[in-house]
DNA sequence: TCAAGACTGGACCGATCGGTACAGAACATG
DNA sequence: CATGTTCTGTACCGATCGGTCCAGTCTTGA
C-alpha cells in the first residue's frame, strides 16, 4: 500500500528528464515507457490521466523542490544577502549551467502552455515573490524589489536559452556572475 | 518560373506562426496544411525535405529579417546609443511584448535543438556580436561589451519566457525599460 | 495555340501516436 | 496458505503522424 505512493514518486525524476529532453509532444508514451522501464499498463495505473497527469505530477514535484531549496530559504533566511547568493548556487547546480532545460520555462514557450497555465504561472510568481522579499530585506528599495526580482528570474531563464543555443555553458555561468555582482555593487535601482 | 520563388516565400509567415504556436513536433502537416491553405502535395513541392526544410527556411528568413532590421542598424549606425534604443523598440514590437514566442529561443529549449543547432547558434551569435559592437562604440568598456550584450540578449529571451508564464505582457515591457534605463545610467560595468 | 513544366489536392502508405482491456504475476494481510 | 488488491506486460484500438504518389489543372514561353 505504502509502496504505491513511493513507486509513483520514484518515477518522477525519469519522467521529468524525459519531458525536459523531448517536451510535451515529443515525450511519447513509448519513450516514457523506455525511460521509466515500465509498460503502459503500469504507467496508466499510476497516472490514470495519462501524459497530462504525468506532467502535472512532475510540475508539482518541481515546485515542491524549489519551495524547499529556493523559495523558503529566501523567505526565512536571517541573512537575506547570503540567501540570494545561495539561490544562485542552487539554481546553477540545478540547471547544470544551462545544460539542463528548465521544464517550466520550456513548457511556457510551447503549445502546452495553456493546458498547464496555472502551474507555470504559480512557479514563477512564487519565485519572484520570494526573491523580492529577500531583496527588500537586504536593503533594496521597496518600490523596485519586485521589478528587480523579475529581472533576475527572467535573466536566469534567458541564460538557459542562450547557453543552450550557443552551446556554451560558460555563458550561463558568466551571466550568473554578472547578476550576483550587480546585486553586491548597487542595492539601489 | 519567378512565381515559384515568390510563392515559396509567401508561405513563410504562415509557417513561422505555426511553428511558433505549436513547436516543431506539434506543428503537424495537417496543421501546416490548414495554416497555409495548401495540400500536402503543394507543400512537398516547395519543401521536398518536409518539415525540416520548412523550419530551415523559416529560420533563414528570421535571420534575414533580424539582419536587416536589427543587426545591420546596430553595426552601421552613426549614433550607436540611438541604434540600441531602436533595437529595443524593434524587438518589443516583433515579440509583441512577449505575446509572440521567439521561435529561435523556443527551438533552443526543445529537442529539435540538435537538428538545427547551427542555425540557432548563429542567430544569437550574430545578435550578440552586433550589439557588443554598438555598446563598444557607445563608450562601453571593450572588455565587457560582449558580456553586457549577452546579458541583454539573454534578458530579452527570459522576458519572453516570464511574460508568457505569468501571462503578463507588462512584465516584458517593464524588463525592456529596465534594460534600457541601465544602459543609459551606467556605460561602465 | 499548344506542349512543357509548375503546381495542386487528395488518396494512400506504413509507422507511431495516446489510450484501453485484460489476464496473470507479485504482494500484503488474514 | 488463502485471498483480495496492487502492479505488470502486452495485445489491441482508432486516429493521426510524416511522407509518397499521381492524375489532373493551371501557367507560361515558344
Amino acid at each position: 500500500m505504502a509502496r504505491a505512493i513511493a513507486a509513483r514518486a520514484d518515477l518522477l525524476p525519469a519522467l521529468a528528464e524525459t519531458f525536459r529532453e523531448h517536451g510535451y509532444e515529443g515525450a511519447s508514451l513509448s519513450r516514457i515507457s523506455q525511460a521509466t522501464g515500465l509498460g503502459k499498463g503500469s504507467l496508466y495505473h499510476f497516472f490514470p490521466g495519462g501524459k497530462a497527469e504525468m506532467v502535472e505530477a512532475v510540475l508539482a514535484e518541481i515546485e515542491a523542490w524549489f519551495a524547499t531549496h529556493v523559495f523558503e530559504p529566501l523567505r526565512e533566511a536571517g541573512d537575506p544577502e547570503a540567501a540570494i547568493e545561495a539561490m544562485f548556487e542552487t539554481v546553477t547546480d540545478y540547471f547544470r549551467s544551462g545544460r539542463r532545460v528548465c521544464l517550466v520555462g520550456a513548457l511556457s514557450l510551447s503549445d502546452a502552455r495553456d493546458r498547464f497555465a496555472e502551474d507555470l504561472r504559480r512557479y514563477f510568481a512564487l519565485w519572484v515573490e520570494a526573491l523580492a522579499g529577500a531583496l527588500s530585506r537586504a536593503g533594496h528599495p521597496e518600490g523596485t524589489a519586485t521589478a528587480r526580482a523579475e529581472d533576475i528570474v527572467g535573466s536566469i531563464q534567458g541564460a538557459v536559452v542562450l547557453a543552450r543555443a550557443l552551446d556554451r555553458p560558460e555563458t550561463y555561468d558568466r551571466i550568473m556572475l554578472s547578476l550576483r555582482a550587480r546585486g553586491r555593487l548597487s542595492p539601489s535601482p
